[in-house]
DNA sequence: GATCGCTATGTGTAAACGAATATGACGCTC
DNA sequence: GAGCGTCATATTCGTTTACACATAGCGATC
């Protein structure tokens, strides 16, 4: 069965979409960038790249990041970050059950056709 | 201000966006790959390549072409063709209505944040 | 002050992608 | 039947992207 999957256009060429969302909510549940990664199967470079893609994309941090410290250091999402997430998932939502009745015709269409 | 954009999630890993449902709908203006290709301001072989791509993802053809013959040939959409076309374009429609009002949402949240 | 885990950043190589080019088949048109 | 425009397909090549590796810095904890 087909799904929908949706991504959010910014700026000029700037774009969050489902990976990016994912890789939040792992930051935000592990209080760290790297196991964040590690959940996604990821590298650390790769997800403190899109971290950083993220940050200077929306102008402000999403994730605010503590080196050193207890444990080595940590991340949580700023209020901005959690914004984020918690709209586009909201978006989701909406936009998938909007589409419910479409995805069934056209499921039906390509099997008839 | 953000945009919304999606694409179908078929199979195990194939999608369909805004690109290749565009291409479609050229290729319906113009009765001809190449001449869609080019509207699309893409090379001919990445058009075909297109094509075949979502030929296979639905199992049935979603473009018939014919070579040789009058003007050198031509191609049209097929009865799925033109169905996905016009479900895709529905599906847009409602999913960008339905999300409309936590875009706005977001955007004041990121501008207070 | 030694340790530890994490943030932070650079570098080089491999793989994926896209653009361009080349070639053949086909069947109207003239 | 020569020419033309299109579909169909393979091959090459340069660029961009992804990925693995490598390393430096930080600071509370013990």
């Amino acid at each position: 069965m087909p799904s929908l999957s949706l991504r959010i256009n910014l700026d000029p060429d700037g774009r969050i979409g489902p990976g990016k969302i994912e890789l939040l909510e792992k930051i935000a549940a592990y209080g760290s960038i790297s196991e964040g990664a590690r959940q996604m199967e990821m590298s650390y470079k790769h997800a403190w790249d899109l971290v950083e893609e993220m940050n200077k994309l929306f102008g402000k941090p999403l994730v605010a990041a503590q080196t050193g410290g207890k444990r080595g250091g940590g991340a949580q999402l700023t209020q901005v970050g959690l914004a984020v997430v918690t709209r586009f998932r909201a978006i989701e939502r909406a936009a998938t059950s909007a589409a419910a009745q479409h995805m069934e015709a056209l499921q039906s269409e390509i099997e008839a056709g």
